[in-house]
DNA sequence: CGACCGTATGTAATCAGATTATGTATATAA
DNA sequence: TTATATACATAATCTGATTACATACGGTCG
């Protein structure tokens, strides 16, 4: 059973900046690494990931630039910029805050879901 | 400083479910008490809590009613329904899991953030 | 008394991010 | 040669949230 596609918005970039801070990589393999982290909850589509690269880009997040397509389809790199890693540690501390807060107003006091 | 709107996103109608879970209330009410216990980030505004109410209205999840309106505005009462109450233990445990996958995609093994 | 504010609900138009559908292209395995 | 996995991309659509607007009651302050 894979989530509703409403849980990942706004969090999307945030995962995506994250694995670019590790090391540059392509659309096909961030797709692959989510739904392999995530126990196969999370199935981010195609055109979702390539609009938000769309966005990341225009924001000046992330750049890009094409591999040298040995044996296979080419592939577009992207690696995350000095904003980008901002970007992502600013929705750290966000995502951080909301969880906490989240947290209180789904499961509040009730003992048998704390 | 309140979040994006897109942090609620699919949230929004547990948030409810959990309120009307301990008692009846309306939209004011609700709204404002979201407010007050996410510390003054989730502000969810009026066209949002009323059309999420017409939409749990129409899934079956609760129930209205007019309360008798002595010394101000007139109040919309909602009441949690038996669906309502099993789609509220279905999206807390749906929200368990976001929650722990979520931490491991955002946060991974930064020593620094966990 | 009249203006304003807090309480209270509601609809229409719009926005943004995600999905579905569709298309292109290469390399490998059956 | 046909299917499958890899890989990227865009247009149309969906959905839930926002802005903007409208209505209405009761109390306060000048």
């Amino acid at each position: 059973m894979t989530f509703s596609s409403d849980i990942l918005r706004g969090h999307t970039e945030t995962v995506i900046l994250k694995i670019l801070f590790e090391k540059d990589s392509y659309g096909y393999e961030i797709t692959k690494r989510i739904l392999e982290d995530s126990e196969g909850r999370i199935d981010i589509k195609d055109a979702t990931i390539y609009t938000a690269f769309r966005r990341m880009e225009l924001d000046g997040s992330i750049c890009t630039y094409w591999g040298d397509s040995i044996g296979g389809a080419r592939r577009r790199y992207y690696s995350i910029t000095d904003k980008g890693r901002k970007v992502y540690a600013e929705k750290l501390k966000e995502w951080i805050d909301i969880d906490r807060i989240l947290n209180t107003l789904i499961r509040r006091n009730d003992p048998a879901t704390v």
